[in-house]
DNA sequence: CTCCTTTATTTGCAATATGCAAATATTTAT
DNA sequence: ATAAATATTTGCATATTGCAAATAAAGGAG
């Protein structure tokens, strides 16, 4: 199996860092772990706290911190859910969809660029590769817990 | 290009879960950081601080405030280097070697587990792919930045 | 040799993030 | 009606972060 985790290793390490490069929209500088929110709320269906907070693994203390400071920067909503008073309903604001298309759009930006320097072929070949790589960890038992 | 992000995405978090999962050796408890930074001195070549905390892209404020703590907890030394004595050199020490092997051992395993559901074709297709990305992202101009 | 600039590392400090325990509100089960 | 479970928030103590400044040493210009 070689450097099997050395590869892994480089390929979250520089992924991480491009991630980060992505966090700034207009003025507004934005956390990883913020940006991160946005787009698991921007992602899932009506989600509730607890929802997005499994999601992304955070323990739900620190999550409800993130989102108090996310609705004072106007880019997250909370509202009650009627069929259960306990819950909050997560959703994004305009600014808040404004600033999570932008950071897609600048990390798929960024993702082209780094598969422009492949072939077609080769392209598709690292695309399938990936997915299957999710299939599997989604399988695995031992692994990635908590799941999601 | 479909969901590329979303799929980077689905991985990266994925590994992330991982990773964090193998930081508990024995009855010691490592955040990511430092675990990352045990990885990074393990690998180097006789590294100085400033080389490490590059490496890591973290502010090197943080990183010296890190090592400290991890010196604390008997993991990594500091020897100065006399050719230039404003530099340290960092390394692990033994029992530093041994919590990195054993993390080093914990991820390889969980590892082998996701790629037991592969066929051996498409393992070497995987470890390929994610070589090639390695490789363009390393010549990407725009992106993961700071290198290393 | 001396002064100035650069580099490596550490500390001060203030802001932010983290997570456990406990509080609150509400729902579900008995 | 009461008890147990769930969703969310707050208290609190600790850890992490990064900028600015301090310290120490090296290298270069004259």
């Amino acid at each position: 199996m070689e450097n099997v985790r050395e590869l892994f290793h480089t390929m979250t390490k520089r992924l991480g860092l491009l991630d980060r490069n992505c966090c700034t929209v207009g003025g507004m500088e934005l956390s990883l772990v913020q940006s991160h929110i946005l787009y698991e709320i921007d992602r899932m269906n009506e989600p509730s706290m607890q929802q997005v907070a499994d999601a992304i693994a955070m323990d739900i203390t620190t999550f409800s911190r993130q989102i108090q400071t996310l609705m004072k920067m106007n880019l997250v909503k909370k509202t009650p859910y009627p069929q259960d008073r306990r819950v909050y309903i997560l959703s994004l604001t305009p600014e808040g969809k404004y600033v999570t298309a932008k950071i897609d759009a600048e990390v798929n930006e960024y993702l082209a660029e780094v598969f422009s320097h492949m072939s077609e072929f080769e392209r598709e070949t690292v695309l399938r590769s990936i997915r299957l790589l999710n299939e599997c960890m989604a399988k695995s038992t031992v692994c990635c817990k908590p799941l999601f």
